[in-house]
DNA sequence: CGCCAGGTGCGAA
DNA sequence: TTCGCACCTGGC
């Protein structure tokens, strides 16, 4: 076990706000499973507490994962500095980090994700996961990781069927089959607007699913994932309904950290409907 | 039943 | 270029 210091973190909010699919909650203990390992994590006022079946490098690894290099401090004082107004929100969302996820699991996870619910795509990605990836024995738990390419270069449509991804299941067929590694750093080479013309010429990637791939593996802060829950924020709010505008305005008024604004916005809608 | 869930591709104008 | 619509699935 070893424990890192929290700083400011909400272990919770960053865990569960729908960036990620695969975690457990069990009595304040968090499992999630990184890349090539299973992370349990509980928090006390101070500290988070990880432990792991592979504890080799975990310090580094949790602390780039859950983004606690970064001084979100310091940002949102800037952020309240351009609009006062967005005090309340980023009080509403104090502790939440943006997550930094392994991009190929985060593609598939968010081309799974168009037009479907939590429990749906957590289930889909799940069931893949089962049945692709390693299996980890651990506190006398089973997990499995999430699929590499070459563990799911081989399947086929009917399976992908049987992974109740719908009409999504030719998507994350053509996908997989065009998918290399290099497609990861080619990506990372891009700045953000190629970057996402780029994913964009992909099938069952649009706008949206590559916002969420360029926020959550490549640490992109200036992207905007424009939701169901974003757009009902900004018509409550800014009387903002298209996504042109919505656009425009956040990129215009936030700049590099606009991304981080609406996931500002998308928690603090999200929390009081809940 | 009908509607919608953290959208996207497609064809028609 | 923009606009409207169908779409797998599951839950209410």
């Amino acid at each position: 076990m070893i424990k890192i210091e929290k700083n400011d973190i909400n272990l919770r909010n960053t865990i569960t706000c729908g960036q990620i699919f695969r975690y457990t909650i069990n009595n304040e203990l968090y499992t999630i499973i990184l890349d090539d390992r299973v992370v349990e994590l509980h928090e006390d006022d101070r500290y988070i507490y990880v432990t792991s079946n592979n504890e080799s490098n975990i310090k580094e690894k949790i602390m780039e994962y859950l983004d606690l290099n970064r001084n979100y401090e310091l940002i949102n004082k800037e952020l309240i500095e351009i609009d006062p107004s967005l005090k309340e929100v980023i009080k509403c969302s104090r502790g939440f980090k943006i997550i930094n996820q392994y991009p190929f699991e985060t593609m598939i996870s968010y081309i799974i994700s168009a037009n479907n619910s939590v429990r749906n795509i957590q289930k889909s990605v799940n069931l893949i996961s089962e049945k692709y990836g390693k299996k980890i024995e651990y506190n006398n738990n089973t997990y499995y990781l999430f699929p590499t390419i070459n563990e799911l270069k081989e399947v086929t449509i009917e399976e992908l069927n049987s992974f109740k991804l719908g009409f999504r299941s030719k998507y994350i067929y053509e996908f997989v089959n065009l998918f290399t590694e290099e497609l990861i750093e080619y990506v990372r080479l891009l700045n953000t607007e190629d970057a996402i013309k780029y994913l964009m010429t992909y099938k069952g990637i649009g706008l949206k699913v590559a916002s969420c791939i360029m926020l959550f593996a490549y640490k992109r802060l200036d992207v905007f994932p424009i939701d169901t829950w974003v757009k009902k924020y900004m018509i409550d709010n800014y009387n903002l309904s298209n996504v042109k505008d919505i656009e425009k305005y956040t990129k215009e008024k936030y700049g590099k950290y606009s991304g981080l604004v609406i996931q500002y916005f998308f928690n603090s809608k999200r929390n009081k409907q809940n």
